[in-house]
DNA sequence: TCCATGACCGACT
DNA sequence: AAGTCGGCCATGG
């Protein structure tokens, strides 16, 4: 296989495991990452920027461990996270934060669908 | 191949 | 609660 190859899979699957975030609730990236077995989360994010639009995939329930949106605002994208987080119930803090503890997804090992 | 960068994280201060 | 630091490793020039 080509290195191409291995990262499109690895990438197939960050997408599955993102795609099972509840509407109203979030993960960090290193949540994604440890679900998928993967050690560095950065290559979630790598995974997410690479995410072809037409996926229909909720790239937007992504955070960072600091509860806040990781995204530069350039092309207004960290703008349209917040918008359609708020838009499906999660709210921001006056200083942009979220609250993990409130809004953070608790997939169970055994609980496939949630 | 070498080097810098990045949608990060956890521990420590 | 907020800032700093070292570690992580795929990607692109």
């Amino acid at each position: 296989l080509r290195a191409e190859s291995v990262a499109t899979s690895v990438y197939h699957n960050i997408y599955k495991v993102v795609e099972k975030i509840p509407l109203g609730y979030v993960a960090t990236y290193g949540q994604i990452a440890g679900l998928t077995g993967i050690r560095n989360p950065r290559q979630v994010g790598y995974a997410l920027h690479a995410l072809p639009a037409d996926r229909n995939i909720p790239w937007h329930r992504v955070i960072n461990h600091a509860g806040k949106i990781s995204l530069s605002d350039a092309e207004g994208a960290a703008t349209l996270q917040r918008i359609l987080l708020e838009s499906e119930g999660v709210q921001f803090d006056a200083s942009g934060k979220i609250n993990l503890n409130t809004y953070r997804w608790k997939p169970y090992p055994d609980a496939e669908s949630g």
